[in-house]
DNA sequence: TAGATTGTTAATCGATTAACAATC
DNA sequence: TAGATTGTTAATCGATTAACAATC
């Protein structure tokens, strides 16, 4: 079942090409080319077609191009979208109660079942009728549900903390939207998306034009 | 003012190094070398030098390394946070709310002043003290604050149209966390956010080690 | 000084681009 | 068929790693 390995780039791209398929396919057009792709993502035709090559099931057609049902469809297998997998956010404050009332994430595949929060006041309630326990909870739920993915919304200073936390209850990947840095095992997959060093960066991009 | 200009990927890697040297500073280590940041981070020491070597306005001292407090200023510097720069948010649901309120920008130097939303509703109100307009009112305020970014949090369907105006109304950057592919003007920046996909990517690597 | 680490040039590695035969 | 686009191998480009002299 391990298809060939995409490299982190090409990862990147794929929900790129994702969402502009599905905008074609919304307006009704039902083919599309590497040079056509190309065009709209200012990259090369060889290297879209690379791109696609690797994922795609079913081969695309000389002179015509590739249907873009299929390739909507294979780009969301290879990314997993159609094997269920289930979340908790770690941190129920702004940012933790938006993931858990945010419905975008189950076209993904990534269901988001449960929050955690320390603190007292919160426990026992829930967001869109996904519960808040204690971290005292942790290890029983993400084994109860097959929790693979954590979300940490909590602030920089408990992060490590709440990582060594889940790691101690067997998490597999940890998404890590505060500004910390964090020291786990190797055998756990983390990404770190720093918010305000994302908008950062880009503002920094806008000055580099100048 | 200017500076050598940083690869794509030297610039998603400063945040990291920055979080970890704060977490060193706060620990009151004040030395650091560039074996010790490669060995935290899993890259080559020769990486770090470079990285840090561009962007470093003091020089390291061989034999013992470089200044920790220094190297924090001068990461920040590079990316901006000590240059004021003003963002809206587009869309008041349950994320762009998290962003209204999220009070983190602030020391990455970006201050959100306001959010725009179509729900008339939520015209007039505030959130967090910032005040929510309808698109009506872009430009206006846009000029008036001197804003460069909008942060995109509005569905998928309407992505476009606000880009759109956005784009007449002069906005320089563009966060979209809307899974949809924005066409814009070359002259603007945009960052894809796709939490959905990030997410998927995450569990799509989690798969791949096994 | 001796040990460690810097800054920087040269070598290697990997990803992107170019080229082109195959084919719908 | 002719035109366009695919799949794939070879060439190029850029980024990472290795090597090493300079120096605190």
């Amino acid at each position: 079942m391990t298809e060939k390995k995409a490299t982190l780039r090409q990862l990147e791209r794929y929900p790129n090409y994702l969402a502009y398929l599905k905008k074609l396919d919304q307006r009704g057009i039902d083919k599309v080319s590497s040079p056509m792709l190309a065009g709209v993502f200012n990259c090369s035709e060889e290297q879209v077609r690379k791109d696609l090559h690797l994922i795609a099931k079913r081969s695309g057609k000389p002179g015509s191009g590739r249907s873009v049902k299929e390739l909507i469809e294979d780009i969301e297998d290879f990314l997993g979208y159609n094997s269920e997998k289930r979340a908790i956010v770690m941190g129920v404050g702004n940012l933790g109660t938006a993931f858990l009332r945010y419905n975008g994430f189950i076209k993904a595949g990534i269901d988001v079942v449960a929050g955690f929060d320390s603190d007292p006041k919160k426990l026992g309630k829930s967001v869109e009728g996904k519960p808040i326990y204690a971290s005292s909870e942790l290890k029983k739920v993400i084994e109860a549900k097959d929790v693979t993915i954590a979300i940490v919304t909590v602030p920089a200073g408990s992060a490590q903390s709440v990582a060594d936390e889940l790691s101690e209850a067997g998490i597999k990947a940890i998404c890590n939207f505060s500004p910390a840095h964090l020291n786990v095992d190797d055998s756990i997959e983390v990404l770190n998306v720093d918010l305000a060093a994302t908008l950062a960066v880009l503002s920094h991009k806008v000055k580099d034009r100048e």
